[in-house]
RNA sequence: CGGGACGUAGCACAGCUUGGUAGUGCACUUGCUUCGGGAGCAAGGGGUCGCGUGUUCAAAUCACGUCGUCCCGACCA
């Protein structure tokens, strides 16, 4: 492409409303403009990125055998209220309605149409597998959007499902799409990691994400520093290796404690440290007020709580609820004598002659046991901490990073054929639900996260297959004649060799056109300047600071070898 | 949804306290000079001061409302 007569400008300074430094230099490079709040517009320069991460995928997901179609995006409601999703999705689901007042939706993910489809075809076993996808755009109306193109409203998905008759199948299926998203974020040079993950909303048996390490990322990952342990934070299980051998004292005692609340002014008071505690927090879930306690150093995991107790929300109860149920003021709430069902974390469950609330505003009780009341539930609702045991090969300890989920996997099951009435028949003449899964990639993050890994103060550093263009041939001046011939002829050459060459033939200062390439991220420069009278140029990888002063007779030689490297 | 901040030219901002002519830098147009890391000089173009209502002789400026954007939290594939 020559840069002359072509639409893109370039943004000096950062924008204000831009949140982090993705979203600065996508826009200052003039490749996305935002519109509204999470919504985008993708310039010619950003596109062309994008598509080439599309690509990338569309590639890997081909190989796989499966797919492309494209399913619409205004659906009406009906279709997720039938699999039971549209109570699910609640407010993130852009509603609308048509002439006749008939209710619609933006698909947020498109599971139940995928279904729809497969029943156009699928009557017996022998209709299977089979894998269908599509880049699409998705619809989620996101309570806070930010970081740029990291957390949106409005996205292109490339969103695949796979449909099999059993779980064996389904393994099968999954393990390509897995080993398929593996190659493109290799394919990428995306710095990512795999960890498992919460099923959420989608349900399930089994949910992987696929994590792009990034300081700004909005999930916790945990890894262990000895073995090939990863999880994403929200189901890291914890291991309870405490053996306390202490002798259980029988005697409660109530204690006054004025004004302690937190478990650090209760330890204060006491003169105890906070693992000798076990605080109470209540929760509100859709079904009931629950009281959960973890030890007093300990954090409650709300996720584990959530699927404990099989609900759909969970959040901590208001002061209103804690008084209610405890007769006193928060802060002293315990397991004794409460008339809501309690979880007992595991590791509370080792503890021994320890100290609770009282249930009584300014008491606690010291010397509690296990014995002393009865939990509805014991197990690991708490949150694991850097430095923990790793709960896979229990030697190691963990660490965390921060990940922005870039992609996802999930073994779906039959839940939605056995919602939506999608079955066959097998050899037996015998109807049976679909086994299926379901599999995203956020082309937009994966840009993002791109960014936000590879930069410098002047600008993004694109891997070298995601670049908009591979090579920026910049002529220092393009009314001197022998500059801008010389210039032409490289452009040529290199695009008949394959290249994806950018011309920068404006009529601006070197100094901008440096500064420009720097900004889009151009991954090698070829400058045409004074050097052409020996026949000469210089090119210059964009991460490196020497400068190779060329004959024009090795340039392509040398671009060649630049990007063998 | 709770708390907070901000809306003035394409971008970044000043002006608002104390009401009276709408400004600066970058970007843009023209001319001259300059020309290898975001040029200089000169002359220009471009603004319903987010929107609405009110107070006032007079509102970018004061009051109320509303919409939008951003931040912290809650929420979230």
């Amino acid at each position: 492409m020559k840069l002359k007569n072509s639409f893109f400008y370039t943004l000096r300074e950062n924008v204000k409303d831009e949140d982090s430094q993705s979203g600065n230099l996508l826009v200052r490079s003039g490749m996305i403009k935002k519109s509204s709040s999470g919504v985008y517009m993708y310039m010619p320069m950003g596109y062309k990125v994008l598509k080439k991460i599309e690509a990338i995928i569309r590639d890997e997901m081909d190989k796989t055998g499966a797919q492309e179609l494209l399913m619409p995006s205004l659906i009406p409601e009906d279709v997720y209220v039938q699999s039971g999703r549209r109570e699910g999705f609640g407010h993130s689901m852009f509603s609308l309605k048509d002439r006749f007042q008939k209710p619609f939706v933006l698909g947020p993910t498109h599971e139940e149409l995928f279904v729809m489809a497969a029943a156009s075809k699928v009557r017996s076993y022998k209709d299977f597998p089979f894998n269908l996808y599509q880049f699409q755009t998705k619809f989620r109306d996101e309570p806070r959007p930010r970081f740029g193109l990291i957390r949106v409203r409005e996205f292109i998905m490339k969103d695949a499902y796979s449909f099999d008759i059993d779980l064996e199948g389904l393994d099968v299926a999954y393990q390509k799409m897995f080993d398929a998203y593996k190659h493109s974020f290799d394919r990428m040079q995306i710095d990512y990691k795999i960890v498992t993950a919460d099923t959420g909303v989608m349900g399930g048996l089994l949910s992987e994400e696929f994590q792009a390490v990034t300081d700004i990322g909005e999930d916790v990952l945990v890894l262990c520093d000895s073995c090939d342990y990863a999880s994403n934070i929200e189901v890291a299980q914890c291991i309870t290796n405490e053996n306390t051998k202490v002798e259980e004292l029988k005697t409660i005692e109530r204690v006054d404690t004025p004004n302690a609340k937190t478990i650090e002014e209760v330890a204060k008071f006491m003169h105890e440290s906070a693992d000798k505690f076990v605080k109470t927090l209540l929760y509100k879930t859709d079904k009931e007020v629950i009281a959960v306690c973890v030890r007093g150093d300990a954090e409650v995991n709300e996720t584990k709580v959530r699927k404990l107790l099989n609900a759909n929300e969970i959040e901590l109860a208001s002061a209103e609820a804690v008084i209610a149920a405890t007769d006193a003021k928060v802060g002293f709430a315990g397991p004794i004598g409460l008339k809501i069902r309690v979880v007992i974390d595991k590791q509370v469950a080792t503890m021994k002659n320890f100290i609770v609330g009282a249930n009584t505003t300014d008491f606690h009780l010291k010397n509690v046991n296990m014995a002393d009341f009865k939990p509805a539930f014991v197990a690991d609702v708490r949150q694991i901490k850097v430095g923990d045991v790793c709960p896979k090969c229990n030697t190691g300890t963990v660490s965390f990073k921060k990940g922005i989920e870039i992609g996802n996997t999930f073994k779906l099951g039959d839940k939605y054929a056995k919602a939506l009435g999608l079955e066959y028949l097998d050899a037996n003449n015998q109807l049976h639900p679909v086994v299926m899964g379901s599999y995203g990639i956020g082309p937009g993050r994966c840009l993002a996260a791109l960014v936000e890994q590879n930069h410098d103060d002047k600008g993004i550093l694109w891997p070298r297959d995601i670049a908009p263009f591979q090579v920026a041939i910049v002529v220092i001046n393009s009314k001197v004649e022998i500059q801008s011939d010389a210039a032409a002829v490289l452009y040529s050459q290199l695009k008949e060799h394959g290249y994806d060459v950018l011309l920068d033939d404006r009529d601006e200062r070197a100094g901008v056109k440096f500064n420009d390439m720097d900004l889009i991220g151009i991954p090698l420069r070829i400058t045409v300047g004074k050097t052409i009278e020996n026949n000469q140029v210089e090119i210059k990888g964009r991460r490196d600071t020497e400068v190779m002063i060329v004959d024009m007779n090795d340039v392509y030689h040398t671009v060649r070898e630049f990007f063998k490297r």
